[in-house]
DNA sequence: AACGCATTGTTATATTATAACATTATTATT
DNA sequence: AATAATAATGTTATAATATAACAATGCGTT
């Protein structure tokens, strides 16, 4: 039997490396400008490593941007209850980590009959920053 | 003064029409398509009305999914705080209306200051139908 | 060695969305 | 009624986001 990958591939690392450092989502198009220089050179290159990455949850896609970061929270091992909070003047994004949250909403349930197993939340609103200004 | 929009106008009308009709998320082009009988011949004709109709909370953008819905809940007079369960094999996409979950939601603060105005949660897994197979 | 599978590389193309500009319609104010 | 402000329309072109299809390579398992 096959494994499951416990490692990085180098296109995947080096995609990873980049949105790590940038602290902030990233488009696809400008992580491939900026990886160009370690040889990728197509868009499918860059979303391969994105797909793979968002699937592990080393990276998560934000819906609402159509961006990606990666993820900051160390127990978010597979990526399937993702909340944020994005500030609609700067646009800054922060991953929210409340396990009260993610608690409530794990479990939640409609009447629809329907068990959920992921979700992805965004908040918005203004940051502290931008709200004083 | 002048006042905010109580009406909606000619192309609004014709691409609201269309997506209260779908029952499901329909995709910008797929309405373009559709409409295309009523005079309407171009993406930013069908993407104007729907940027109003998306702000004016008539019908609300599935992130995910790129796709939007009509809104089937009579008091979400503007499209701030939705949530939906989308079903990961037929697509189907439900509005949740659940005024607890609602309040949670609405209610909900983080220690980073931030006071949220809006939010949109998108929950997934199979529907009732889809895990019966 | 042979197999299965993930990854890579590459070209082309599909899909989603907006820019820019000219014009017309609607409503509020004078 | 005339004017001004705002919203909507029509149109062409193009930007931005994402995937299809195919050939080849790498790597662990049998």
């Amino acid at each position: 039997m096959v494994q499951k990958q416990e490692y990085l591939s180098k296109n995947q690392k080096i995609v990873l490396d980049h949105v790590e450092k940038a602290n902030q989502p990233l488009k696809a198009y400008s992580i491939l400008y900026n990886v160009q220089k370690k040889g990728l050179k197509a868009p499918l290159q860059v979303y391969r490593a994105l797909d793979k990455l968002v699937e592990i949850g080393k990276i998560h896609k934000i819906e609402s941007r159509n961006a990606f970061v990666a993820c900051k929270n160390s127990n978010c091992i597979v990526s399937n209850a993702t909340a944020f909070s994005i500030c609609e003047s700067c646009e800054k994004v922060t991953e929210i980590n409340n396990s009260k949250l993610s608690k409530y909403l794990s479990n939640f349930e409609d009447n629809s009959g329907m068990k959920y197993s992921k979700y992805n939340l965004e908040f918005f609103g203004l940051c502290k920053k931008c709200k004083n200004k």
